[in-house]
DNA sequence: ATATTTATCTGACCTAAGTCAGGTAAATCT
DNA sequence: AGATTTACCTGACTTAGGTCAGATAAATAT
């Protein structure tokens, strides 16, 4: 009926009419949008004005004015850094953090309505994942990050439940062998997280025992994150710390109901192999010689 | 991991970003963003200067000032109307229409690149669909329209193809008994059709032979709107209809495995009754007096 | 016919936002 | 130590966007 691009430019209307609603609320708050964009920047870390000017995308100047004038109201003060007193730190007054809130209280407000009048919060809520996730795709970061990272214990969780549906079955993570932190940090081995605009996506450890051979272990990708060319990207980066931490093999195992999984080793350069371990929930091995 | 209230607010971002490059682009057309939305709805046919102003909220000097901006463009001529010679009338010159058409090509661009790039490009767009349905919650209209409308055909075939994939059938429509259109509209009966923002997400049919007896056919909402309360809005109002239409009973017959429907007929004074018809996709049947 | 209303325009004025060319003082390089 | 760079500030200026109080002329009401 309405063609694709009709479609996509409805989300669009949809949205910045909602988040103009927002705009115009924040205005009732009688203070310009510039100063309250700066006033909500330092309220969420941004203190160095070098850091908030380079985040607002603000001239030094307007940067400058802006702050004089939250001064002025009483909302910050703004000092001299301790180790280089050129730089000039701003922090919110008492004043500033009551004010802060308001803005707080208003925007979440405004997304929460939307959110508590909808039954189905989990399929709005991944729908809302994918079109970020979609939009801001050549945003999206990959780190390394510490296998006990919070954010890696999300997204290990997430990874057993879908296998968990998947299979059918009451999956037992020990069961398939827990790798242990200390094989999957360096310097025995590595664990990358992928992010797109702070929403983990996507990771993928990799263990090691200071030998020559190395293990695939947790690629998993968020259901926003398919058909992004993600899993290469993990994959790829992954092959780069083997070979840096003198790895010249590498195995994994997977299961057969896993096809993007499966696609994506075979296309790869992996070849198939026998069984090497007693992982219940695995029927494919592969593995991939590092040149 | 994410707060739900972070993952709405990542998606306002990821658009507003999206959109906020739109009108840097829009920019690089060398007019400012104001006159641009007057060219634009000029070109989308809101050609009164009093409808331009209702319709773009503006001050009737800041109208009066961008519409001789584009004037000295080149852009547009301004008449008064014939009727009203007060009124004044704009219109595209050749130069306006070549401008609207760059405008078009950005904006087009801008939306089929995102899309184009995204291998799943279905589930992408249900995804868009669903939030700005639920967005734009309190701005659904429903209408009565011609069951030959082709926005009902679209909605018709969408109920089809649901059905066809639920019942794991091949749905021949000409078997469950394909109600002739003069059945569906006035004087007989009537047909209502929901958008939202002009995507059709629900329909309604009521089957009437001119007696006591209507029949409620092809009920379907589409997926971007389930759980906002629109089965029994369109419900309700089919049985104001048939009030008005003179109808005092109205049967109805479903499928066992269209759950939602079940509980939306159980829940809202509908009792089940015994086969009336030969549908063979049917499974239950059920009728309601009205006062 | 006169008074009132309506549709638009004009001029004067305002604010938010942003650019740009220096200026100052501290930090860093050579 | 002197030159250069860095971080921030100030003043002068521009543009977009918008408000408000009339002015004008046509349409409508009495």
């Amino acid at each position: 009926m309405l063609d694709n691009i009709s479609r996509f430019r409805r989300l669009s209307r949809a949205v910045t009419t909602h988040s103009g609603a927002l705009d115009t609320s924040f205005l009732g708050l009688g203070r310009p949008l510039g100063s309250a964009r700066v006033l909500n920047a330092i309220g969420h870390g941004k203190t160095d004005v070098s850091e908030l000017r380079d985040y607002l995308e603000l001239d030094s100047g307007l940067m400058s004015r802006l702050l004089r004038g939250l001064e002025a109201e009483g909302m910050i003060t703004v000092e001299s850094a301790a180790k280089d007193t050129r730089r000039r730190v701003a922090r919110l007054t008492d004043a500033g953090i009551d004010a802060l809130q308001q803005y707080e209280d208003l925007s979440n407000g405004s997304a929460a309505g939307v959110l508590e009048r909808y039954k189905d919060q989990d399929s709005l809520l991944a729908a809302m994942d994918l079109i970020a996730t979609v939009l801001g795709r050549d945003h999206i970061r990959i780190e390394t990050v510490d296998p006990e990272d919070p954010r890696i214990e999300y997204c290990v969780n997430q990874f057993y439940d879908e296998i968990t549906s998947i299979l059918g079955i009451t999956f037992d993570p020990h069961a398939s062998g827990k790798p242990e932190a200390d094989y999957l940090r360096p310097p025995k081995g590595v664990f990358l997280l992928a992010t797109s605009d702070g929403l983990p996506i996507g990771c993928c450890g990799l263990k090691g025992q200071g030998t020559h051979l190395g293990e695939v272990k947790r690629l998993w990708l968020s259901s926003a994150a398919r058909g992004l060319g993600l899993g290469k990207r993990l994959m790829d980066e992954i092959e780069d710390h083997a070979q840096k931490l003198g790895m010249t093999t590498l195995q994994l195992d997977t299961n057969g109901r896993l096809h993007a999984a499966l696609g994506l080793y075979r296309n790869n350069g992996w070849t198939e192999i026998d069984r090497y371990n007693d992982n219940p929930y695995a029927e494919h091995f592969f593995e991939k010689q590092l040149t």
